[in-house]
DNA sequence: ATGAAAGCGCTAACAA
DNA sequence: TTGTTAGCGCTTTCAT
């Protein structure tokens, strides 16, 4: 700035004012800083301008397991958009589920003084955050809950959801129900099974514990739990499942077998309509989850000042999938040829 | 900082190495400096210890055109982690297809000092990008040409795959093959078209010019496109489809119709194994297509000076769906319910 | 091993 | 309308 301000025979702060588009400079001295800042190839530092006013960053973070789940991407795109109305960039940063990461994902922004942060939480412990907020970086908890701090949270209703869900398969006459989850202790999952005995109780059935399966992460291990359920010696009519890679698990298993067993699965699914069979799906506006989220971050930006707010999602069953299956067997999908 | 120098009754000096963690201080001085940074909340301004260091400022952007499509949302992933192992963090921005954004969150990106960039452009110029790259601002661009500059670029081999794909066809005893594609100008679907005609040829085909479509944009559209085509009165046998969408608008016009048409496509689908359909597609590595690109822009942040090069990624066929749907009539998926 | 001084590039506040 | 001074928070350099 200073070479262009001596190109220019002027001083820095009216290379300053110029650009800045300040409106109270001489048309001249705006045309021959111009010229000798083009000429010159100068670029104002933002680093240092920031620093020097003190100034938010204009960039808030968003860290998730995993990007490439589009249940995250399609959250990170709702909350760019807001973020964008409010001229503010969004850095993403993938935990991958591995809690150590995310706490250094977390400080490391807080450290880039991000102006705050959203955070879908891994199992894990979350106090240190409750530094990093204090000390000026707000932050907005999704789909589970931080542990340890009371801070902002947007959650799913997912208690409502898995007894409605739950209750469809037993309007539909189903006493035996399996569910099929992954990690039991995940917030998310605890939930559900929640949401899942309450509506089995009011209707006053009784659980079967056996029936119970929170040992598959995968689709596949999905299905093979379904499989060994099915199996057993008194296999259940209908399926609980918690989330959606659950769901196309045991609706693989089930299309392979060709049985006749009812399908409820937590999370809507995108191709749901080239599902092999009908499905009953929990659904929510992933599109309300990410706004709401990033709306409470920029009130807090804005400096609001209130108690911690947890703000909850309301689901929708949805029905998905075809009906009636052709009697030929399904063909797996090939890998690569060539 | 002055004040955690204050409080521990050291130099800022001191203050500095201790948070740096240099070798070269006292125990006793390490403890009193640590204690009085806990206690203050004191947290170091990574802003101004870049500004002062003229350093790099550990980011790189990424500009697609909407995070929420799957391929772009794991080409963010990939070149999150390459990133990650160079301690950079991602900030990533959608252009949502407007030339006009994706120029302003270029220019956004490098006024903030990003230490390169990635982009996937949209159709427009970019030509202002040249002096931001000379400026010191690396960029690589991602599956399609820039328009107007010479630059580092990663392509997808399009013609030869759609060629691979087209013979596929050919050699399945095709002789009229529909080509379903959107915005004709856009360079992937153009080259993608330039390899169909190569392989027409090369076969000694004609190519039907009414049979080429490029109106279709949504999936919709592209089961429209279909429909059309298979109700004209010299319908096509086989469908050459540009992308991954307008594969499943044309798959899911054929297996409304159970019409038994030969469909190839370009780009694999992650749900392929539930196409209702057997589906040719033509697939490449997205894990290879980010990480190639992430590597290439961070030897030109390294230093490397060579000139902008071009990366092509392989293609591959692979087989996808299922045999033999069944007699009944499909049904539409339902909306939500409450 | 520690500290004092200078300065990174910019702008707020004031002076001219 | 323009320029001068000072300082954002940190680190580099050099002296102690």
């Amino acid at each position: 700035m200073r070479d262009v301000a001596q190109a220019a025979g002027v001083s820095v702060m009216t290379v300053s004012r110029v650009i800045n588009n300040e409106p109270t400079v001489h048309p001249d001295y705006i045309d021959r800083v111009l010229k000798a800042a083009v000429q010159l190839g100068f670029r104002r530092n933002n680093l240092a301008r920031d620093l020097r006013a003190g100034r938010e960053t204009a960039t808030i973070g968003l860290v998730t397991e995993d990007l490439r789940n589009p249940f995250y991407s399609q959250l990170a795109r709702e909350i760019e958009q807001v973020a964008r109305s409010h001229d503010t960039l969004l850095i993403t940063g993938s935990s991958e589920e591995d809690p150590a990461r995310e706490q250094e994902l977390i400080v490391e922004l807080c450290h880039r003084r991000v102006d705050g942060l959203i955070v879908v939480p891994t199992a894990s412990n979350h106090v240190f955050c409750r530094t990093e907020i204090d000390l000026g970086t707000p932050m907005v908890f999704l789909d589970r809950k931080p542990e340890g701090i009371e801070a902002d949270t947007v959650l799913i209703d997912n208690v409502g959801g898995a007894a409605a869900g739950t209750e469809r398969l037993i309007a539909r006459g189903h006493r035996r129900i399996a569910v099929i989850g992954y990690e039991q202790d995940l917030y998310t999952i605890a939930e559900r099974t929640r949401g899942f005995r309450a509506a089995m109780e009011a209707a006053g059935l009784e659980v079967d514990e056996s029936l119970l399966r929170f040992g598959a992460f995968t689709t596949e291990q999905a299905a093979a739990e379904a499989a060994a359920l099915l199996d057993g010696p008194n296999p259940p009519t209908g399926f609980f499942c918690c989330n959606n890679r659950m769901t196309v698990g045991v609706v693989e298993e089930l299309d392979r077998r060709r049985a006749e067993v009812d399908i409820v699965g937590f999370d809507d699914i995108d191709f749901g309509k080239f599902l092999p069979m009908p499905v009953t799906l929990i659904g929510y506006s992933v599109e309300q989850f990410g706004r709401r989220a990033a709306e409470m971050l920029f009130r807090r930006i804005r400096g609001y000042r209130g108690r911690p707010q947890t703000s909850i999602i309301r689901t929708n069953l949805i029905t998905r999938g075809r009906r009636a299956s052709s009697p030929a067997p399904a063909v797996r999908a090939g890998a690569g040829e060539g």
